[in-house]
DNA sequence: ACATTTAACTTTTAAAATGCAAGTTAAATT
DNA sequence: AATTTAACTTGCATTTTAAAAGTTAAATGT
């Protein structure tokens, strides 16, 4: 996606502004997903060949890093860098506007309560969780 | 969108997990554009047949109102639900998302310094004039 | 009052993106 | 050595997008 204007909301849309992205990002910062199969089993399923231009895209954009498994050398494994962490509160929002206006669905009640009581704690935590990750 | 699962992130991109319907939203919220001549304007350029299907499918989902306006009965005047406006966090995160990993594009410091030092008083304040502009 | 302009769309059509199924390749397992 | 697994890629039909032109009703200018 070219870069539509200097709007920093039209840049966050650049980016992960489509209807697969920020799921992926989802899977990678809170349900541990790290492989291309992960990703591809998620309740949302997205078709293989649109999951790979997405992991790609967020690759060349610097929201998401790509390494071979040293373990098992078919597997890739796929983590968020720094600026995809930083995708954190975004994605917390979304969840808290949810919570709020879509209450039936499956809300995670204790980060919601979280991010109501101490949301600068609960951020950090994520955070620093998901930054340790980095680096093993 | 059909709903796609139960995730309340998901839930969000069923709204407006494209490229256009929170450029909408965000012009409603922060640049006081209520017509459709002013939301074709913005520097993104949206084609009108796509302004038109986003601003049907947020009108349906709940998230914007439309009416005619009582001076100008050509006009419409596109307005943000209480649902819309709650979606304030989510663009206030994106807008901080962007000042620290584009700090090139036109960033609104002051409201990013504001959402740094008291950001729920920022949003209190911005809410509160958003929910006025409701019963004009 | 009549012609022109304005506002909000709709329609058309080509190009691009999506979604589905099937196929490929290299590495691990049996 | 044969089979399975993981991560893709390819082909093709369908859907969505984008760009341009056209429509309709209301307001404005003369």
């Amino acid at each position: 996606m070219p870069t539509r204007s200097q709007c920093p909301i039209s840049n966050v849309l650049d980016h992960v502004g489509d209807k697969w992205s920020l799921l992926i990002i989802r899977d990678l910062m809170f349900f541990n997903k790290h492989a291309y199969s992960d990703l591809q089993n998620s309740d949302e399923k997205m078709a293989t060949n649109i999951l790979s231009s997405r992991l790609e895209k967020l690759e060349g954009d610097g929201l998401i890093s790509k390494r071979v498994d040293p373990n098992d050398k078919r597997k890739k494994v796929y983590r968020l860098t720094p600026a995809g962490v930083d995708m954190l509160p975004i994605l917390i929002e979304m969840i808290v506007w949810s919570s709020n206006h879509a209450p039936d669905l499956n809300i995670p009640t204790e980060l919601v309560a979280k991010a109501r009581s101490d949301r600068a704690g609960l951020i950090q935590d994520l955070t620093s969780r998901l930054t340790a990750q980095l680096n093993t």
